[in-house]
DNA sequence: CCCGTGCAAATTGTCAACACTTTTTACGTT
DNA sequence: AACGTAAAAAGTGTTGACAATTTGCACGGG
């Protein structure tokens, strides 16, 4: 047979379903900010929209419930769930012991080319910082912790924290995240990087639980802030 | 306006929707072993024992393929999933840690009621463990976990950690995982209780993250055994 | 006897229509 | 003008039907 070249959203219909990239889609858009938190998803708009039916929307929707990003209630519809500030420091708190356990088991089995890789991203982000360029320094944090937790060898670990890390973007105030200056996070990388270099595991479990945990704490201190000059 | 008092079903679908109820239906099929790892799930089939179309039913399938109970093969169907002992101990690693928390974070908030109230599953648990009583030690083993989890103050991290222990009724050796003795558990759980009275955080995360660790490493060392036997 | 081919049954994927609920709008009363 | 009420519109919940794919099975060739 003739192996055919179909575009490449054909491509994805062959692997997953048409609910799947519909939910696929329906995340991007909640995660992207297209879908801000407390709106509603209108079921027939966004079948037209997306050139389908309501089944699959209906299916994609409630697979979004199921982690998270979406809460449905009966007969009114679905809205982008609303994250409080307590549910986004509760999320901060599981986190941290999952990174925590990602860093101590990467430091059990981590190789001297994921070293050096890991090396790579946190002189980035120091160069990044020096030059305050926040434009460089997001997407080298963001795939130094996605190497980390995907080099941990436990799917199940991956899962649960990317699924904490989407939920996590559903906080209003996200921009704040990174409140508390790039030097100090810069300092944690580097123990987080000694620890696993050491491939000390219970060091490693410390470097990167803290690291989330301060990052907790930075945000609770940028929030209080706001909240006494607003208040 | 005059309240009516519908059945207990119709009372839930007020609350939720078909496809919710359906959800949890299937789930306690799963959970029960009423349907068995590996077998898929007959949409037809399933929507005429419960009354329904399969409109509902592929809603609900949708939502347990998001909790990992349910694997979809496009244009093939649902199955059950089949839960690999390499997977089952990646879940128990991620629990740990989980576990490890509600225990560090139950001690920060403990009252003097939650305390005796863990002693008196303790107790019971030594009791039935004297009388190797293994019906009546299973739920208060399965309470007394509850009781920590939904007592950290928490609701993330109730919610992944069940997501977790649901996970772990699909391994098909499951009947194993209390292998190791009932004694070593309870002197576990002692522990646990007494760095929980102590109201010490450090040390309630160790004996709660050591006590779900043990208990990978009993089972692990059962299906060794086992393997060893057969192989 | 084994294997591939092709038809038939079973099953999933998708859709459009209908029933029911909620929300909005218009209207009349106070 | 404000409020309550009722009709109309919008939207969700559910169903049955049809299309497309997969699976099971009989048949015939090697």
């Amino acid at each position: 047979m003739i192996p055919s070249t179909p575009s490449q959203e054909l491509a994805v219909l062959q692997t997953s379903s048409l609910a799947t990239a519909i939910e696929r889609e329906v995340e991007r858009l909640i995660l992207s900010g297209s879908f801000a938190p407390g709106e509603r998803i209108n079921e027939n708009q966004l079948a037209q929209k997306l050139g389908t039916s309501r089944g699959p929307i209906r299916e994609a929707v409630r697979a979004l419930e199921g982690s998270g990003l979406v809460v449905s209630i009966p007969n009114r519809g679905s809205f982008i769930r609303r994250l409080s500030i307590e549910e986004a420091l509760e999320i901060y708190e599981v986190r941290s012991v999952l990174f925590g356990l990602a860093g101590q088991l990467l430091a059990m089995r981590v190789t001297d080319k994921q070293i050096k890789q890991m090396g790579e991203f946190v002189a980035g982000m120091e160069k990044a910082s020096r030059k305050q360029d926040f434009e460089a320094y997001y997407p080298l944090n963001l795939a130094l912790h996605e190497f980390i937790v995907d080099s941990a060898g436990n799917t199940t670990l991956a899962q649960h924290y990317r699924s904490l890390v989407k939920k996590l973007h559903l906080f209003r105030a996200r921009s704040l995240v990174q409140g508390g200056g790039l030097a100090v996070s810069n300092k944690e990388h580097r123990e987080m990087l000694a620890a696993i270099a050491a491939r000390d595991p219970g060091r490693a479990y410390e470097a990167h639980r803290g690291h989330v945990a301060f990052a907790k704490d930075r945000l609770l201190a940028v929030v209080h802030a706001e909240g006494k000059v607003v208040g």
